[in-house]
Order: structure tokens, then C-alpha cells, then sequence
DNA sequence: CCGGAGATTAGACAAAGTCCAGATTGCCTA
DNA sequence: TAGGCAATCTGGACTTTGTCTAATCTCCGG
């Protein structure tokens, strides 16, 4: 995967080659995400997104968070019972939480093997398979 | 692991083997999770608890679960984003997790392998590794 | 019987997320 | 250029999950 600039301007192209029409809340949105490539709560895109001036709804946050989801631009990781995570990186892979500070880092997937899961019922397919690891500061 | 009865009887020396004072409240709500052995939220302890006569409130459901939570008596399951889930099974264990109905379903650790983690950051300890598969009705 | 620790309670509160009806935007066409 | 129109955005009411607090209840030991 290429280094590349998430300057607004690629933002646009970003989200027309996933389907989205490239609003200027879109685009700064998806900015917010894409230019720091972390896991950001909606809350936490919001304040970004609304620091210098108020810009963006919490209404279209949420709204176009889903947007995203839906035509697979980012990714949802649910680790916290209070928040959802939005994740640019939708590249196969785990995640690292550190219970007490909330940080969220990721873990390649190519380097971790799974083995031994069982058939699924008939008719289901998986639709991914989420790997956490629970870590805190020894006492 | 032997199988056998979550009578009500029963749940007051569960409950004491874990160093809780069984109470009447205590006693209904680890009866609602140990006879039926599945996945519930707060809400539906608290709807089981309650379905005679309201015998128990929202306060006392939730400080309950968190200090079968903590005395580990139960075990918390995160994959929706909506609400916890609380599990009566604390062996190890992983989750089968059906999107589109929300069922939610075991898979025991000993037949899965997990290779490859990377090492934890210095002074981290690993509290649990939570695997889920997410599936869905094929379309 | 009394005192007090532990447990329970109602209900106010907070935070995350949803919903809706009205306003705004940016095009397209006449 | 002036509508017309679909898509988008918005404030704010609303819902749901969970937390907190101060008052009350329970139960046991002295
Ligand atoms: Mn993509
Ligand atoms: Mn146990
Ligand atoms: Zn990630
Ligand atoms: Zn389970």
C-alpha cells in the first residue's frame, strides 16, 4: 500500500471512487479520518471537524459515518460498550485495546493465523471476524 | 464442566463460592443468567427478573451485573454497539455473532488456535482476547 | 430492642445515537 | 437567467443505555 497525501483535494477523489458524492462535510470528514489514519469516535470526528468554526451537524456526522460504512470506506470496530470507533484502515486486520487509556492500534492480519473455527450454520456467511486483545498496565 | 441444576437453592452457594452476600435480587438475577445459559442484556435481566411482579430495579439490575462482573462471575460480551451483553459461561471462549437477528452464540476456545500476536508493549498484560465472527443469512 | 453497615430504590441525569420536517445547495432545463 | 428538483444538511426533539444520588430498607450483632 502506497504512502500517499489525504489532502482535501484527494478526498474528493477518495470518496467518488467509493461512490460518494464529494460535499464539502464529506470531504471534511473524510479528512479528519483519512489525514491522521487513526480510530476516531463520532464525537471525536466532530470536534475535528468543527474546530475552527462550527461547520458540520452532529446530524450529518452521524449520517455520513454510515455513509461511509455502508459503501465500505471505513470501518466500525466495537470495543467500548459507550462509543463506536471509525476506522480509515479497512485493510484486513486486529486490534489492540489498552483498556485503561482507550488507545486502539492495530495488528496486521497477515502476520496472525486463526485455525480451528467451526463450520458455520447453513446459509451464513461470514461477514468478517474481529480479533481484540485486551491488554492493561501491569500492577 | 458437569451439568447441573441453576435451581435458585443453588444460586446462593454460587454466589457465596464468589464472594457475594446472596440476597434475594442477587439470587433472581444470576438464576435469570445461569438456568437459561445464554447471552442477555441489563434489559432482559431486567425483564426476566421482573416478569411476575416488579421485584427489582434498573439500579439494582446494573449494580448487580457489574459486581458479578467484577467478582467474575459472568463475563461482558461488546459486539453490539447498542448494548452489553452478559455471559454466564467464563471459560474460555469465543462468539459467533449473527448481525441481521443478534443471536449470539459460543465457540469453545480449545478447538480454535491463535497464532502469531505480536509481542505487547512493555509492561502490558493481556486481559482477554475477544474473537468474533461476525455472520450473516447468505443473500 | 437498637445501631449501623450493606443493599435497594425512585427518579434525575448524562451520553450516544436516531429521527424528522424544514432549509439549503447545486444542477438542469426552459 | 429563472425556476424546479433531487440530494444534502440542519436544529432540535426524542430514545436508549447506563450512571448517580440521596433516601429508605434489611438484617445481624450486641
Ligand atoms: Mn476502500
Ligand atoms: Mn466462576
Ligand atoms: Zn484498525
Ligand atoms: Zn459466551
Amino acid at each position: 500500500m502506497a504512502r500517499m497525501d489525504y489532502t482535501r483535494d484527494n478526498m474528493a477523489g477518495l470518496l467518488r471512487s467509493h461512490d460518494i458524492n464529494p460535499t464539502h462535510q464529506r470531504i471534511e470528514i473524510a479528512h479528519a479520518l483519512f489525514s491522521r489514519q487513526e480510530h476516531l469516535s463520532a464525537d471525536q470526528v466532530m470536534a475535528f471537524v468543527n474546530t475552527r468554526h462550527s461547520e458540520t451537524s452532529k446530524a450529518t456526522v452521524y449520517n455520513t459515518l454510515k455513509l461511509f460504512l455502508d459503501k465500505g470506506l471505513v470501518r466500525e470496530v466495537i470495543v467500548d460498550p459507550s462509543k463506536v470507533f471509525y476506522d480509515p484502515n479497512t485493510s484486513p486486520h486486529h486490534h489492540l485495546y489498552e483498556v485503561d487509556s482507550g488507545k486502539l492500534s492495530d495488528i496486521d492480519a497477515r502476520s496472525v493465523q486463526i485455525s480451528g473455527l467451526p463450520q458455520l450454520p447453513d446459509g451464513m456467511v461470514t461477514e468478517g471476524i474481529d480479533l481484540i486483545v485486551r491488554v492493561r498496565r501491569q500492577r
